[in-house]
DNA sequence: TGTACATCAGTGAACGCGCGTTCACTGATGTAC
DNA sequence: TGTACATCAGTGAACGCGCGTTCACTGATGTAC
């Protein structure tokens, strides 16, 4: 699956990166086979050669980005030592990516419900399993210390990762009345109040 | 645009649920015209004579359910007096919306970055425009009084609605680990924590 | 009440387009002796 | 160090399919006199 020769790496990383780029510029419609291999002057044999078909492509860059973003989140968590800090980890870290990188945040929330990645699914949720159970991990010790209130485990991530992905989604929909690194300096006290215990 | 005579609703009336239908059973990719009419046994002739396109009557769907979702919510939310009842009626009605019309809910959230409805954004806009500014209206009292702790409009609404739709993604997608009546019951308070002042 | 007529609603064969995909091929790279 | 060969990478014309859309037409409904 993987290239086994340097400029294989080259073309496989050049079609990501294009890929992306036909996304943010062209929306889900402009999204195809013809225009990310016109865009990267690649051929269209070689993508195949590379992705065996244009949603294997999709799911690829799925991935990609989905590592990036929960990577950057993991490691923020990592330098914390308190559940409050954590949360705040979380939130200013998936808003700084937002901001840093749009097109692939964009990418990720577009996803969700597009239909490309379907028959990759299993794939995805092996690449996506570890990065979400380390935050699971993570915050499990200070929910059985008492430092959160006893909350079902979906929910505590609905009230922590709810409102920064729909501040981000909203951000990344070109609305002005939000502001990333205000949402950043306001949401993690607020998120955390909803969180600790009385 | 709207049918002058009573068949002429009925064959509106049918395409719409009919696809409605399509989208939950095939999901996007299986979500065409040819499966609409043909489910719905109604001639393609038909569906442009009423919608003029395809994504003319997505459009049309997707206005209709949204207008659907966010008419109990204010509904609900027109049922209450105090700031901390208001943010229980939003979250609850819709959570319960979520679980009563799994279909409508998830077309709702899927077509936010479809493509399809691009070109009719500007209907779309002026059918959502008053249900939102609506609950922005009811809001922005209780805001100016003191009962929400000074916060802007749109992280005001993040903190509200994110935990929410992200519960309701969340069981459309068919996991398990998560329950809306519990949710309800749950969520509605610790949002509040998130809004009162200290 | 009956008839003529305009409009609305519905039909379905046919069309063009662009999508994803294939494949026979050439060229580049790395390895073995 | 040179040469032969296997494998990897890249090419692009060609294909079939199904998509959204059109259009000339028939039938149903409502209205005017």
């Amino acid at each position: 699956m993987s290239p086994k020769q340097q400029r294989g790496e080259a073309t496989v990383e050049r079609l990501l990166t294009t890929a992306l780029k036909v996304y943010a510029d062209s929306g889900q419609e402009g999204f195809t086979v013809n225009a990310v291999t016109a865009a990267g002057g690649v051929s269209l044999g070689s993508l195949y050669h590379h992705f065996g078909s244009f949603d294997g492509l999709a799911a690829a860059l799925y991935i990609r980005c989905t590592e990036r973003l929960c990577g950057e989140v993991v490691a923020a968590l990592g330098r914390t030592r308190t559940a409050r800090t954590g949360v705040r980890a979380v939130v200013t870290s998936y808003l700084r990516f937002t901001e840093e990188h749009p097109d692939a945040a964009l990418f990720i929330h577009a996803s969700a419900y597009s239909g490309r990645l379907v028959a990759h699914a299993e794939r995805i949720r092996a690449a996506e399993e570890p990065l979400l159970s380390a935050i699971g991990a993570w915050l499990r010790p200070f929910a059985e210390a008492g430092e959160i209130a006893p909350t079902p485990e979906p929910l505590i991530k609905a009230l922590v990762i709810g409102p920064t992905a729909e501040t981000a989604r909203r951000w990344l929909s070109g609305a002005h009345d939000v502001d990333l690194a205000q949402a950043g300096r306001i949401l993690p006290d607020r998120i955390w109040r909803s969180l600790r215990p009385e």
